[in-house]
DNA sequence: TCAATTTGACCAGA
DNA sequence: TCTGGTCAAATTGA
């Protein structure tokens, strides 16, 4: 069984090998230019393939764990909790977990730092496009505020394990560091998504209360950049959700973020609740013009052998670690979108720092 | 009236 | 035993 396990894993990092070599490759053709359109297209299209068959292995290798070790502590859904620990994020575990203890030390959690803006609300800042239900208050040792307690509004309607805690920063109180446990699975998580994504190509330009209306009162559009993936690459990365973390963390260098200009808009590339609920990383954009994201994101960890780090401090090293964005490649991901279809929508240039992720 | 927030109490892990 | 996380009754606001 073990023997097997490692032939798997070996089978899987030679074809992560392998996208990552396409990916290379395309990235160097980019800056070089030397590829047509059409050639990049078909390096994208088989870095896709890849990832994808690696996905589906992991899928076997998941079951292969769960016969194996019962327990499923190698399963592929295992994600890194604050105790850097791996652990394993069964929600009928989890379920049975919480009639035990009223704490979730199990839950997968991620952090990110959010720095309130003069001229922009607490609640415009913090807000996530998810809605959150206030809980609990509470004082936390040598913190000098205290630490505020959310769930997903639909913990009752949809049985969403979701929470985020709030807690500002000692050092810098226009900073909120919120640390979001446990992943959405309700409805409204994919919802925002596909609105987000499909707003980003009707709404480019639109200012934000027009935005916030076109979604209602509760789910207002982040602030941050946003992250906008189209609806197939949605349902792809749900189905990440119970594979195993087997990307590096890489960075997205982000546009002048943090600057309250019109053109944030259409910085906005990835909707945040996508960061939430499929990418387990963190970013600070006004603090830095780095997203980072964790391996975690694209799944879970453990089992491939692979160093997955998503502790805060791991995060916060990646956060800080800034690539000043003159050195940065520009990619016009306009042109992308020609191949990405409806998969991923760009709908603007942003700057790619790929050096960690090829490094 | 209903939903959201506040706040003190309770519970379990460290 | 201390502390963080959650519950649930009380309170507030739309």
């Amino acid at each position: 069984m073990e023997g097997n396990l490692k032939l798997e894993q070996v089978d899987l990092m030679s074809d992560l090998m392998e996208g990552k070599e396409l990916a290379k490759e395309l990235y160097d053709n980019m800056l070089s230019s030397s590829l047509s359109l059409e050639t990049k297209g078909v390096l994208l299209e088989k870095i896709l393939l890849t990832y994808e068959k690696v996905f589906t292995k992991l899928g076997n290798v998941g079951e292969t764990n769960k016969i194996t070790n019962g327990n499923m502590v190698d399963s592929p859904c295992s994600f890194t909790n604050d105790s850097n620990k791996s652990e394993v994020l069964d929600l009928d575990q989890d379920v049975k977990h919480k009639n035990v203890s009223k704490k979730r030390k199990t839950m997968c959690s991620w952090t990110k730092k959010v720095k309130v803006c003069s001229g922009t609300t607490l609640e415009v800042s913090l807000n996530d496009g998810c809605s959150w239900r206030k809980y609990g208050q509470k004082d936390i040792l040598g913190a000098k505020f205290p630490r505020g307690y959310y769930r997903c509004t639909h913990r009752h309607a949809q049985g969403c394990l979701a929470t985020k805690q709030v807690q500002k920063s000692d050092e810098d109180p226009t900073t909120y560091e919120i640390t979001y446990k446990g992943r959405h699975t309700c409805n409204q998580a994919s919802h925002v998504n596909k609105a987000c994504s499909l707003e980003s190509k009707i709404c480019l330009g639109e200012n934000k209360h027009q935005k916030n209306e076109a979604q209602g009162k509760k789910i207002e559009q982040p602030q941050e950049t946003m992250f906008t993936f189209g609806s197939e690459l949605e349902v792809k990365e749900e189905d990440l959700e119970t594979k195993k973390d087997i990307f590096p963390s890489f960075c997205f260098p982000s546009p002048s973020i943090g600057t309250e200009n019109e053109n944030n808009d259409n910085n906005n590339i990835f909707s945040d609740t996508m960061i939430e609920n499929h990418f387990l990383g963190s970013f600070s954009p006004s603090e830095s013009n780095i997203f980072c994201f964790s391996p975690c994101q694209f799944g879970s960890s453990s089992g491939l052998g692979l160093s997955v780090q998503t502790s805060e401090s791991d995060i916060t090293d990646i956060v800080s670690a800034t690539t000043p964005t003159s050195n940065s490649p520009i990619v016009n991901l306009d042109e992308l979108d020609l191949f990405f279809d409806n998969n991923v929508d760009f709908d603007t240039d942003f700057l790619i720092n790929t050096s960690e992720f090829f490094s």
